[in-house]
RNA sequence: GGGGGGAUUCCAGAGCGGUCAAAUGGGACGGACUGUAAAUCCGUUACUUCGGUUUCGAAGGUUCGAAUCCUUCUCCCCCCA
């Protein structure tokens, strides 16, 4: 199966360019998806574009990640009503090693012809001068031509307007795309749906300027069946570097995808073939609720992203904190052992003389701890039943919790609702 | 330049001198049900030492009492030129 067939069968082609599939049937090409370095991370919403790139890759063709050092610099305004504040290059150089580096992980860069690269488009625009560039690059592309894209044309008709920075962005990421083109031979650039304007911008430019033909190829927006954002959790954007979102907190983002969505996600986010798909969702709807899709979601991706030790970690806790494994389970573990079934989850230390002189729950979860940001809310939770401790329910917000309390002497186990746990430790 | 309208608790949006910590809807969170799902139902949604305390764009003022009235300022929208 070739690369766009295997794009379309999981949904994931949204658009292309007449002549795309063509092209990259002849043989080797090489293509490119840009990675914006807004955050010092990329996040789940990222992990379709990596993927399509490992796709492309596993195809037989030849993957350039692009990190936009430069782009970053401008501001993409696609899909954004309005202007967006600058980073500073500080937090930019930040972000793009972070991500810089996770992108590393997941590519091939040494397999011969078709070896991954990572390219900076810092590195072509660092010198090119202003006057260069309306010469060399602005003069192809009439502004009527750019006013006419869908993300110019929705803010020039808004009261927020458009900064003239924001509205060349289009031409500096075209440019990129005639780089590649050029330099590395590089024929296609994929992307999110809201790319495709840029994208366009890119292959028009490489036509007019000198004659040569590029593709665009773009992936449909994920959405919840819900119809609300995808890769949001309460906690916020779930993110791929183990710092912000623990692999725990990963494999669970992942295990809680309704059944629909799931069903939808395991051909986006996995490498099964179709036959394995079928077989998997024929296995789900016959026993749902064993979650077979959601646990080979979870855990495939968490095997991906974070690797097979931080899933073994991640299995563990997600088997203790919902399983059936009792306080016993947790006292049988040495300090360590607590420590590491616990390793992705929120913890709060306070000191043991402190602890001693007794604290009433209240202040223990929103003073001591920042469980909760107040204590009222606390309080309205306790009441409403919604707080546990080692497993059992707070009886009221007065209780007072004692050195006899603490597992192993050491811990105690707070829950805020049914999946969201603290580790205390008091030491 | 002239005239008019508006800014309310996460959002939308009521309130127009006391009974307003502020209707209603959405969102969020919690509970029940379940499969750590969906749907549904219920509850909570400023802080608190539970006496109170600080909120309705900002600062002053009137009043026993203001989100509500007055003054100035900031920002937004609309109409005319």
């Amino acid at each position: 199966m070739n690369f766009v067939e295997e794009l379309r069968w999981r949904g994931l082609l949204h658009d292309m360019m007449p002549g795309t599939e063509e092209a990259l049937n002849k043989g080797m090409c090489a293509g490119y998806i840009g990675f914006d370095p807004t955050a010092d991370s990329l996040h789940v919403g990222s992990l379709l574009q990596i993927m399509t790139l490992m796709r492309f890759q596993k195809a037989g063709h030849k993957p350039f990640a692009l990190v936009g050092g430069a782009t970053g610099m401008v501001g993409d305004p696609s899909g954004k009503s309005q202007e967006r504040n600058l980073l500073s290059e500080d937090i930019l150089n930040h972000n793009l090693k972070g991500i810089q580096a996770q992108l590393e992980r997941f590519l091939d860069f040494d397999c011969g012809a078709n070896s991954a690269e990572i390219v900076n488009n810092y590195d072509w625009f660092k010198n090119f001068t202003f006057l260069d560039f309306i010469r060399d690059v602005g003069k192809h592309i009439t502004v009527n031509y750019m006013m006419a894209k869908d993300s110019v044309k929705k803010r020039l008709e808004s009261e927020v307007g458009m900064s003239f920075t924001e509205f060349s962005y289009q031409l500096v990421q075209g440019y990129d795309f005639y780089y590649l083109w050029k330099h590395k031979n590089c024929i296609l650039q994929m992307g999110g749906s809201d790319q495709w304007g840029n994208i366009v911008t890119g292959t028009e430019f490489i036509r007019r300027k000198d004659g040569g033909q590029a593709f665009a190829l773009t992936s449909p927006l994920i959405k919840k069946s819900d119809g609300t954002k995808f890769g949001k959790t309460e906690g916020g954007n779930v993110w791929l570097d183990a710092k912000k979102t623990s692999p725990y907190q990963f494999y669970q983002f992942w295990l809680n995808a309704s059944d629909d969505d799931a069903a939808n996600y395991i051909k986006i986010f996995t490498f099964f073939t179709e036959e394995e798909i079928n077989s998997l969702i024929t296995e789900h709807q016959q026993a749902p609720h064993l979650r077979t899709l959601q646990k080979a979601l979870a855990t495939n991706l968490t095997k991906l992203v974070h690797g097979e030790a931080a899933l073994e970690t991640a299995l563990k806790t997600t088997d203790f904190l919902f399983g059936n494994g009792s306080l016993d389970f947790l006292k049988s573990l040495d300090n360590e052992g607590v420590l590491q079934v616990f390793e992705g989850i929120a913890q709060f230390t306070i000191s043991k003389n402190e602890f001693e002189a007794g604290y009433d729950t209240l202040t223990l979860l929103a003073d001591k701890t920042s469980i909760f940001p107040s204590k009222g809310e606390a309080k309205k939770m306790i009441v409403g039943g919604g707080v546990s401790v080692n497993r059992e329910k707070v009886p009221s917000p007065e209780k007072v919790f004692e050195v006899s309390d603490l597992i192993n002497n050491k811990f105690l186990v707070a829950q805020k609702g049914k999946k969201n746990y603290f580790l205390i430790i008091v030491e």
